[in-house]
DNA sequence: ATGGTGGAAGGTCCA
């Protein structure tokens, strides 16, 4: 089984780069964020043209948004209010494998890398810190959690890990958060569990740098997390690079995991 | 130090 995440930037405007990476990739499962669209105008019709015809899916007007897109039939599973809004940030459902599947959109975290100073980094903070509360009370089970988590942890997982030591995404108080959570439930960072520590790897780059690749400055704000209950059967993970380059691309490039269904 | 671009909107807000 494949399964892909995508920050997709409006999965309306992104149907024909949608088709082009099921068509390459084939994945079963595809999680989306940032979908920007309310539940009653998600384009539905053309997905299940692309094969899926299990959809589920949370969004709002303009902001955030999250989907499950599936081959084989999904269930809806257990969400719970984050942060004490209904911002559309998370979606799970139970594949028909057994696998409990969790589509995150984290808070992006504003400019400023100070919880006192700025609302947004408190509220990206608040929000991890619910997650490794949420999972930790959960009884052990097969899990894949995936998303944009917009955080990048590693050195290697920002072009500068210097230049980015203040940026927010890439600061200590966050890298040690998502840490925390990655700890506190035994999961499996599965890209570097097939790809080491010291290569860069990236799924992020700006749109503020005109030209991609360029310099090359991206980073890796997208995951895809399996509980180590699921190592024996993990295959293979990685990052489908090259959708960057493509017309109209999102900022951001799929995330691969192939796993034995 | 600043601003750079893109999306949803049709104001600005958000990334």
């Amino acid at each position: 089984m494949r399964i892909i995440t995508w920050n997709i930037n409006s999965v309306r405007l992104r149907i024909p780069a949608l088709a082009k990476v099921c068509a390459i990739l084939d994945p079963d499962v595809v999680c989306l964020q940032e979908t920007k669209v309310p539940d009653d105008m998600f384009p539905s019709g053309e997905i299940t043209e692309l094969g899926f015809n299990h959809i589920i899916h949370s969004g709002m007007k303009s902001y955030n948004g999250v989907a499950i897109l599936s081959k084989d039939p999904v269930k809806l599973a257990k969400t719970r209010k984050w942060c004490g809004k209904t911002d559309c940030r998370h979606i799970a459902a139970n594949l028909s494998n057994g696998i409990e599947l969790h589509n995150f959109y984290v808070p992006a975290g504003g400019d400023i890398p100070d919880r006192t100073l700025n609302k947004k980094f408190d509220h990206k903070l608040q929000f991890l810190s619910e997650m490794q509360d949420w999972f930790f009370s959960m009884p052990k089970a097969d899990r894949i959690l995936v998303g944009d988590l917009n955080i990048a942890p590693l050195e290697h997982d920002v072009w500068s890990h210097k230049q980015l030591l203040k940026v927010v995404s890439h600061t200590p108080i966050e890298v040690d958060a998502l840490f925390a959570l990655q700890n506190s439930n035994d999961w499996i960072d599965t890209v570097r569990y097939f790809i080491p520590p010291e290569k860069p790897v990236f799924t992020w780059w700006s749109y503020r740098n005109r030209r991609w690749p360029g310099n090359n400055r991206g980073r890796r704000l997208d995951h895809i997390w399996a509980t180590k209950t699921l190592a024996p059967r993990l295959k293979n993970a990685g990052v489908f690079t090259q959708a960057r380059g493509w017309e109209k691309p999102s900022d951001h490039v799929p995330v691969l995991l192939d796993i034995v269904s």
